[in-house]
DNA sequence: GCGACAG
DNA sequence: ATCTTGTCGC
């Protein structure tokens, strides 16, 4: 009997893969079309080989300015596996998370669904928390994409092998690379893209992830290891 | 066997 | 992700 859970993150690649298989059919996919006060973006950087430092950042939903944020530092042994990269960089988000106060979004920076098993760092943490998780990807992982937005604003459906919706490639600035975004839990494609666009200023990356990965940077320059 | 491969 | 300088373009 294998006794694995959502709390498990050390294991064989193998016994990883396997658990994802269980863990996407919890995963709930109803949409999320409200107008959300607080939400969260999620980062991880690494100060060394084997250890991580994860920040939440709190933000202002309307105004988009930061509140708060908090950070967590673990060691990690985890390896960086393509499709695994939750495995890598749960354990420290989660509790980050801990430390933080409820939100009514948040922001991950990696796949949700546009993922092999169909169940990315998005939608993998987005089980520990009982609200909705959008991935904000820099690279498609996973899917065939249909098409190039070049306008700000414009999308690109991500379909699977199948012809499924996964997410969109998302255009958030002229003349760059659009942005991979696809649910995590308890959202849609559309919803997701939509708030994607609607925290998105004047960079490619929208400002929940863009301020959590600045944090992580500038706290990385703190520790004293 | 070959190519692809989030951060 | 991380290691690293300058450089092209809006």
């Amino acid at each position: 009997m294998n006794t694995a859970n959502i709390h498990t993150w050390v294991m064989e690649p193998i016994q990883a893969i396997d658990l994802q298989r269980r863990l996407r059919k919890r995963l709930v996919f109803e949409d999320y079309a409200g107008q959300p006060e607080l939400i969260a973006g999620v980062d991880v950087s690494f100060p060394s080989r084997d250890i991580a430092l994860a920040v939440v950042v709190i933000m202002e939903f309307r105004s988009l300015r930061v509140i708060d944020y908090f950070h967590s530092v673990e060691k990690i042994d985890t390896p960086y596996i393509p499709g695994l990269l939750s495995f890598r960089e749960g354990p420290p988000i989660v509790k980050a998370l801990s430390k933080s106060p409820e939100v009514d979004l948040i922001f991950f920076d990696g796949h949700g669904i546009a993922h092999p098993r169909g169940i990315g760092i998005a939608s993998h943490i987005g089980l520990f928390v009982e609200k909705p998780t959008i991935g904000i990807a820099k690279s498609l992982l996973y899917g065939e994409l249909k098409g190039h937005p070049e306008e700000k604003g414009e999308k690109a459906p991500i379909h699977d092998p199948d012809g499924r919706l996964l997410g969109y490639a998302v255009c958030t600035r002229k003349g760059v690379k659009p942005v991979f975004v696809s649910p995590g839990n308890r959202i849609t494609p559309e919803s997701a893209v939509d708030l994607v666009l609607k925290t998105t200023g004047k960079y490619r990356i929208p400002e929940p992830t863009r301020q959590a990965h600045i944090l992580t940077q500038e706290l990385k320059d703190q520790l004293i290891l």
